[in-house]
DNA sequence: GCAAATTAATGATTTATTCAAG
DNA sequence: CTTGAATAAATCATTAATTTGC
């Protein structure tokens, strides 16, 4: 459907999407890339996870979130990470604003009244996502690059092809969830 | 707080590996891999994960797990999600045990109540956490024990340009947690 | 008009609770 | 019953949006 609302935007004047604000950060240069520390997802990219998420079909579950992904992937630097935590945020957000705020009014363009399925089925991602995950069990002799990175957000601006690279990434190892797992440092 | 409610899982039992896990990986050595097994600590590792956490050096997190696991994998198949659970459990159980199993009294138990690490808190300092390059050069020396599992970004990454771009690497100090792993194969 | 300070939003991590395998 | 694993709630930390001062 048609309704794409603009959800937690709040007294925004409508800034965020409508005023595509080109490619944030990076810009130029490029040599604004100190830190990106959490993912912002680009006005796309949240379209399309909103949409999704107003499908109403429930958490998607490895698979659909490697879909996803990979999609949004398209659009901007992303990981599966990010897109299970979103899912995860979204739906606690949408619960909490429902039975929290009391008497809602919801006179105002506020509004946002989306509050996960319908169905609320806790659908547990537990179909099938038949793991079959080649994994080198090379157990002795497994030298695992491990790259343990993720989040590589700056290259894959300054290089549109970068975003192949990326997709790559998580492609190829069908290791499992997008949990955390991902971006976890392997220093210190 | 009261406890939410609980969810109503749809009790959808059964069904969930019916024949999907039918992972026959069966080992060739006559262990039972079933592919959905959880893990189980063989006495040694979990006598080690004791030691350590009786250490009460708190959450190992990070460097410390992925050591722990190198050393626990040289006892049987274990992973870097198995000991962050683990230490997770234990840290919940004890406490848990300690007030809910009866006397309310706070007394001063030298328990391991509030460990955490002696250095650090919590790794949750505000040092800097910016970790999400892929450190070009690759950890010299890593020797990936058999990791297996978990994020293998391997991510080539010869662009020279890249170094210019990663002016912070700074020390990724701590970060995520390893998550549950969906399946991992346990090939021991 | 821009930039530092402030506030609100929200991505990421930690903690608590629950489920189910042995 | 024990306890490994998974989920959801709670909390934290950082970024964007907004406000304020110059």
């Amino acid at each position: 459907l048609s309704k794409i609302e603009q959800h937690a935007l709040p007294a925004t004047s409508g800034t965020r999407l409508g005023n595509l604000y080109c490619d944030p950060l990076i810009t130029s240069a490029g040599h604004r890339i100190s830190g990106r520390q959490r993912w912002t997802p680009t006005p796309v990219q949240l379209q399309i996870l909103e949409r999704i998420f107003d499908q109403g079909n429930g958490t998607p579950s490895k698979q659909k979130i490697k879909d996803i992904t990979f999609e949004l992937s398209q659009h901007g630097q992303i990981s599966e990470t990010n897109v299970y935590n979103w899912f995860q945020n979204r739906r606690a957000r949408s619960k909490r604003k429902q039975q929290g705020g009391g008497a809602m009014n919801n006179v105002e363009s506020e509004v946002e009244t989306e509050v996960e399925s319908p169905n609320e089925k806790k659908t547990k991602p537990e179909d099938l996502q038949s793991s079959h995950m080649p994994t080198s069990r090379a157990e002795e002799g497994n030298s695992n690059p491990a790259g343990s990175f993720d989040q590589l957000s700056f290259y894959a601006m300054s290089n549109p092809r970068m975003g192949q690279l990326i997709e790559k990434m998580e492609e190829p190892t069908s290791y499992h969830p997008y949990l955390h797992t991902e971006n976890y440092d392997m220093t210190s």
